[in-house]
DNA sequence: AACGGAACCTGAAAGC
DNA sequence: TGCTTTCAGGTTCCGT
């Protein structure tokens, strides 16, 4: 099957914070437009969102789980691509692209100019400025220990999962467990260490727990391996075929012992695994 | 406190 | 063909 969402992890996130990062970091700024004011938080405007980012330099371009944290001479933005955000980049003046909803137009330290914008057709992405003096939003400082940037810790995460009884798929959706696992990654993961998914979080010993953490691991990299280029194309692009292990492929045989692969719903979230496979 | 479930949102796919 | 329904899931909020 095709998988039809662009659907943003810690890999895709990771991709867009590299590829913003070589589109702005040094970048001055010049004009910001908010097509669609409800991608902002309630109540503010976007005359607002404008006055505090046009001039403003692009110093660092950073990233924790699923978030993006651009750092400015003067304050910060937080970008969360939701289910269906992305940036692009365009040439200045370009006409609207499909789904646009911000746009950034800025010139580089070598004085060539790029158009920057953020399409979410779904709207389920948030863009917030913070300014200078200002703490971070509270969904970045509630977030867990991210695995690229800090690397998991397995005894304290096997620490932490002790205390829950939920399910260990629904466990590794909490951010402030882990930052950036989303569904597909969890789903991933599990397979990779050979784990039921409904396993109450803390029957995990602490080698299961080093089998996940690898797992997770595997996960990203694998998924981080294929972004390439230097447009975002995330790998689950509408139309592109399914690139992931077992997400999307309930029916079809396990890669392992091939038989097929299951589909249930953790959580409210759906789920694939091998009843075989994983224990 | 912990947990389940609904709401948010809309394009694409599936069903009819 | 074209209309209707279903589905996808990150996060937040609300009720139990």
């Amino acid at each position: 099957m095709q998988i039809a969402f662009i659907v943003p992890e810690l890999p895709e996130v990771e991709h867009a914070r590299r590829t913003l990062s070589r589109w702005l970091e040094g970048a001055r700024i010049d004009a910001v437009t908010v097509q669609d004011a409800r991608i902002l938080d309630h109540g503010v405007t976007p005359a607002r969102v404008v006055r505090a980012l046009e001039g403003r330099r692009v110093t660092a371009v950073e990233r924790r789980g699923k978030w993006l944290r651009l750092a400015l001479d003067s304050g910060r933005v937080f970008s969360h691509l939701g289910m269906t955000g992305k940036w692009v980049r365009t040439e200045v003046g370009a006409e609207e692209t499909r789904f646009e909803k911000i746009r950034v137009d800025a010139t580089a330290r070598d004085k060539t100019r790029r158009s920057v914008r953020y399409l979410d057709p779904r709207l389920f992405g948030r863009f917030v400025v913070v300014k200078e003096g200002e703490a971070d939003l509270k969904a970045w400082n509630e977030l867990g220990p991210d695995p690229l940037v800090d690397g998991i810790d397995v005894s304290a995460l096997h620490a932490k999962l002790a205390k829950r009884r939920l399910a260990i798929k629904p466990t590794l959706l909490d951010q402030g467990v882990l930052a950036g696992v989303g569904n597909i990654l969890a789903t991933e993961a599990l397979f990779y260490a050979r784990i039921d998914p409904r396993r109450p979080s803390r029957d995990l010993s602490r080698v299961e727990v080093g089998k996940l953490s690898r797992g997770i691991r595997r996960a990203i990299d694998r998924t981080l391996a294929k972004e390439t280029g230097e447009t975002i194309q995330y790998v689950e692009e509408p139309g592109a075929p399914n690139p992931f292990t077992i997400y999307g492929h309930e029916g079809e045989p396990c890669p392992s012992c091939s038989r097929p692969l299951a589909k249930m719903f953790l959580g409210g979230r759906g789920t694939v695994l091998c009843v075989h496979c994983q224990r």
